[in-house]
DNA sequence: TTGAAAGCGCTAACAG
DNA sequence: CTGTTAGCGCTTTCAA
């Protein structure tokens, strides 16, 4: 193993000229830098990562902060994880997984204390979240991916939800959809506060009211038989039910077959949009889901993006607040069409 | 930021002493290792990780190599990061994602060069990887999650595909069917020597001779279209089918829906069983799948302890082959059932 | 059972 | 434009 002292005495340099063409911190002649790469290919030298960043106070790793609970990963946060990856490495940073739980303060303060990392993605992110209160009061830089309810003196990187939900309730409208449901996260995430299911619960109201039409939310587990669940509870309250706005694809392909199951035929009798959703489950279905498209890779690399460019930005910049914001993109597919007339004969025809 | 320093003056003990509480080294008196722990406490004292990796060389951090192709990673691959990942953290490492495509050897070969990694966990591996002839001739412990064609002197955790597809086809064999097809994944995969796609096609035609039935083998896309376009292909072929094995979940999807837009209802006019596939997508379809279900996060924490057992010993092993395999193990959902008398009337009926 | 001290391989003043 | 050198914070002989 080459160090930059082998390169040095073979480019017949000191070793501060070899780590300066390495840094590009100071000007060297052409010459020089020449002879010094020409030693450096000849040695296969590479750079101890671990010296390099004890020396520098940088070790050009981010860490991308996961809570790992039981089920795994979905789609959506799977595709923040590989954008967020290729973003880093591509500005020349390594990404490393941190499954560490929204409770596991302990653990998250010896990480940021280590100096292994430069700064923190934070996924997952709460309404309120004790990972942000900690990170706040540590000096790691740190952006969400997420919103916390106050996100004074924060960096965050989110979905759209109201643009999104407002989209997706104006292509519904525009079909002529009078009647809709939205069927949201788990009555349980509303509680707690989660905020996608938080914030689409109230756009879904304002969308309601600036299109002028009517709808009902319910609340459901993100599972296919939740979703089962859900669609019959919401043609209960609403009959004239013609629209269905679902807030997670598992739940999506439930009411697809719920429905069907209900001798209603979508998207004639019903038409569905399947919020922040990804590709591949939009085209497993059968039709394939329209769908509000969640802007995963996307997402990952903005907030990898915002990240890095604090870390550049090498101290506390004045005002660190920064919001950036990614509406989902609506990809029409095979669940949604124009409204039936006589909807409610059709809606009703179980009943 | 408190160092080993300040906590040994604090302890009024040398700095080594302070080291060897730490790693656990040498024997400490009782009453050192209480003031020393004191003193961290106190100080909030957590050991640089980058300083500790220069001096011990060793970063505690193994890497893992995915080739993160466009179309980001399914559910079981998710779940073998997740696995290892978890398992890693447990055992006191960090994991880094290493987004290394299978032709970048000049990236990982810097990668390995750097000292950053302790090791590497492979994935995707293909039955000739020229990152494993890379990371052969370095010095670098690494364990694969899959196999190449010869697997001499490399360790290996995979799944066992043979055993896969052997309990799957004993499985419709046990329901009485006696025609069978094999959708597997695509020709090019086939023709690429992608090790799943051969192995499972070899161990179809062993099952098929084994348990004394017939059937055939389609090769797809793993897509739902590509599904839909292979079952076809596959009732063309063999009229008599009653029975399906399918390699790809998406694709899985696609034969469903294909089949009962066919007028063939699943699980009595045809079983299905769905290889390698994760319990979200399984459950997610109408009727849920019958399924080899995919042993990701098993997979994932095996790979990784042989991993950091081969770091724990400190040096190379005598012949440090070895090889797990992991079977898929059998969940009877919805698709699989008793073959109907009549097989051939309900299979034939569209044509 | 403990301490002293020599590095690990690099960066970044400081000095020319 | 280049060299000298003092660390970065820890581990690990060597010596007691």
């Amino acid at each position: 193993m080459a160090t930059m002292t082998d390169v040095a005495r073979r480019a017949g340099v000191s070793v501060s000229t070899v780590s300066y063409v390495l840094t590009g911190t100071r000007p060297i002649s052409a010459a020089t830098r020449d002879r010094v790469l020409e030693a450096m290919a000849e040695l296969g030298y590479q750079p101890n990562a671990l010296a390099r960043g004890l020396a520098s106070r940088r070790s050009n790793i981010v860490g991308l902060l996961l809570p790992l609970t039981g089920r795994g990963l979905g789609a959506t946060e799977t595709a923040f994880v590989t954008g967020a990856t290729e973003a880093a490495r591509k500005a020349g940073y390594h990404l490393m997984l941190c499954p560490v739980g929204a409770e596991d303060t302990d653990e998250l303060r010896a990480l940021a204390t280590q100096r292994l990392l430069d700064g923190f993605l934070v996924m997952e992110v709460g309404l309120t979240d004790q990972r942000v209160d900690l990170l706040r009061t540590l000096d790691t830089p740190f952006v969400l991916i997420g919103r916390t309810a106050d996100t004074g003196g924060l960096a965050c990187v989110d979905i759209d939800f109201e643009q999104t939900v407002d989209d997706a309730v104006a292509h519904l409208v525009g079909l002529g959809h009078e009647t809709i449901a939205y069927v949201n996260h788990s009555g349980a995430s509303l509680a707690g506060g989660y905020g996608p299911a938080k914030r689409t619960e109230e756009a879904f109201e304002a969308a309601l009211e600036r299109h002028g039409v009517t709808g009902v939310m319910v609340p459901t587990e993100d599972t296919a038989s939740g979703g089962r669940a859900a669609i019959r509870q919401a043609r209960e309250r609403c009959p004239d039910l013609t629209g269905v706005l679902v807030m997670n694809e598992n739940a999506a392909l439930g009411i697809l077959a719920d429905l069907r199951e209900s001798g209603l035929e979508v998207p004639f009798d019903v038409s569905l949009v399947s919020m922040v959703t990804s590709e591949v489950v939009a085209d497993l279905a059968s039709p394939p889901l329209t769908a509000m498209t969640s802007p995963g890779t996307a997402l990952g690399a903005a907030a990898t993006r915002v990240l890095l460019d604090r870390l550049a930005g090498d101290g506390v910049a004045g005002d660190p607040t920064y919001t950036e914001l990614v509406p989902c993109v609506l990809d029409v597919r095979g669940t949604s069409a124009r409204a039936r007339r006589r909807t409610n004969t059709a809606a009703s025809r179980r009943r």
